[in-house]
DNA sequence: ATAGTTTAGTTAAACGTTTACATTATCCGT
DNA sequence: ACGGATAATGTAAACGTTTAACTAAACTAT
């Protein structure tokens, strides 16, 4: 159906090692010669078959990336972020939803395998040793977006967790609050659990602020878990004036729960969150947060992948910074009454 | 570094035929041939190459699948439904941000055509009648979701846009409201603007409540301009009782403007969106909203797009039901005093 | 015993490129 | 006028599969 290179060639009456020539700007043809297939081609609505191509070079121009979730706002960011700088260096990435299952990932690393993608971008998961095996043995790079490995070989893009919630926790304590409760990730979670819980905690100790563990909860990094965990955290320590939600959405469950209680924010309660996903900005009242670059970091990541495909060198791995987006979820509490 | 089919073949001490036919399960060997073959393939950690295969079989087993922006709520939850669909079939997807940019969406199609993809699925924007010719001239099936086309043989999963904003309508005037604002998309938009206006004077129209064109802006889909649009319809009007907003974002800009104003939701002012994300569940009070199942709608244009890829025949259109979620953000009115 | 059928296997072409190597013609300097 | 360089082009192998066409052996039915 489609025409070929030898179509081409025919047309022009030349070989088809001259065609791919001129089509990859090669030295080796007249000034007329050129013109002439370049017309052939015209006419003929020739398109190059990458399929081919890739057999011989090796090379499919292709990456694949793995979510846990594709169609989280955390993860879509990512996602587009990726996608833009792949797209800029004629890169096409192939997306799969891990579903945080083992082996669903491992029948998708075959595929990615099978489908000889140049590398592979592992993004906001734990990297199991058998994921990284694999990936291995197919020899292409690989790169961690928003997570870390045991592999100190595998680069990273990530924030600094534990720094993020310290400075989430510090920011409420320097204005005024002292009873601050903790929504997080699961506490075995090594990633985007135990770190945020440890940078919280340091923030108080450092503040000398009493550590009480009943104010720390697991929302599992989910709206309805949050919502969960909030309700539970309100009633139980209604004393609480500020909660620090170690996501977005289970900030906003925190602000859900609380309105359902009656209880006015950021006027009774203060609360911050983490990400600063669009979500952040269209809360009622807007929430403040610590703002992860997450397009940023799928950009960062897709480009630290390209340039290990044309180097063949090693990538570095990069932690970028987060901040505070100040909204309107946080309440400066007033001065306590001096002694 | 990898090996082949041929380094299987030759440890085994038969030819490459006889390895491909055991992998691909056609009949023609022994069992113990067949064990051997295994084993080696075993041994050898031999994975097929998908190029070497697409090259001859003409078919790669990915599909193409674009969207005006994957980093939306909207385009994520379709794209996961259209992933879950294509990776139970062995399918691949690659993923096309085109920004509703015409040059970067021809040349999304032209990257689509040389990587051999065997389909395409095109979703939520305007197809222009040039994407319909590039695509018709590779040659591949194109199924369209969230969107239509002027084109009757191209098939489309969708909603019907202008019955639900009528139901949308009908729902706050049931329930009391006469004096109801909107905010659509622009007016020149075929697929996602006009036909919900439409549906939404026709409401006004059929409960003989006149229209007041000025009630209805706007807001472009996004949050940002559904803020805008919003405080400009509630400054200039404040008799409003209840405004519909053709997008959850919008509607959720909505309820951010009237809390701006100090206008309680839904107290003083009732909103129903459109779409049903997750957000509107988020939302403060949660949304009441026409749900569209975008998840399903993903499924479904998968299915379909493979549906015609196995059979070769085309498929038909399909309408999906919307419905109308209750939930906190529409009151009802009190009967109005009788003549 | 023989012709025919089945089974197990091989050979080689094909898919659409790229590219190392070979060939030819032209031109240049002497 | 001749050897050597240069430019333009062609030839064919290679990439890793699938598959049509073929062969040889073993079995089956008479």
């Amino acid at each position: 159906m489609s025409s070929t290179i030898k179509d081409v060639a025919k047309k022009v009456g030349v070989s088809v090692a001259t065609v791919s020539r001129v089509l990859n700007n090669l030295p080796g043809y007249s000034e007329d010669t050129k013109r002439k297939v370049l017309q052939a081609v015209e006419e003929l609505g020739y398109q190059p078959n990458a399929i081919a191509r890739g057999l011989v070079n090796k090379r499919t121009e292709t990456i694949g990336v793995l979510f846990p979730s594709v169609s989280s706002s955390f993860s879509s960011l990512i996602l587009h972020g990726i996608e833009s700088v792949a797209q800029e260096h004629n890169y096409s990435v192939i997306v799969c939803n891990t579903a945080e299952d083992g082996k669903r990932t491992m029948k998708y690393l075959q595929l990615l395998r099978e489908k000889q993608v140049d590398g592979i971008i592992f993004s906001s998961g734990l990297l199991e040793p058998e994921y990284n095996e694999v990936v291995r043995a197919m020899n292409v790079p690989l790169v961690l977006v928003a997570t870390k490995s045991e592999f100190d070989d595998v680069p990273y893009i990530k924030v600094d967790d534990r720094q993020a919630a310290y400075d989430a926790a510090e920011y409420l304590i320097r204005r005024g609050h002292r009873r601050i409760a903790m929504i997080g990730g699961a506490e075995s979670d090594r990633i985007a659990g135990q770190p945020r819980y440890e940078g919280f905690r340091q923030a108080l100790r450092d503040h000398g602020i009493p550590l009480r563990e009943e104010l720390m909860q697991d929302g599992g990094f989910t709206f309805d878990g949050g919502l969960r965990a909030a309700e539970r955290l309100l009633t139980a320590a209604p004393d609480v004036t500020a909660v620090f939600a170690a996501a977005d959405e289970m900030a906003i469950a925190v602000i859900s729960a609380a309105a359902k209680l009656g209880i006015a924010v950021p006027e009774q309660l203060s609360v911050v969150g983490y990400d600063d996903l669009k979500l952040a900005e269209m809360s009622n009242p807007p929430l403040t947060t610590v703002a992860q670059p997450l397009r940023e970091m799928g950009e960062l990541a897709s480009r630290k992948l390209i340039a290990m495909l044309d180097s063949g060198a090693p990538a570095a791995s990069e932690i970028l910074p987060h901040r505070i987006i100040e909204r309107q979820t946080v309440r400066a509490l007033p001065a306590p009454p001096g002694p």
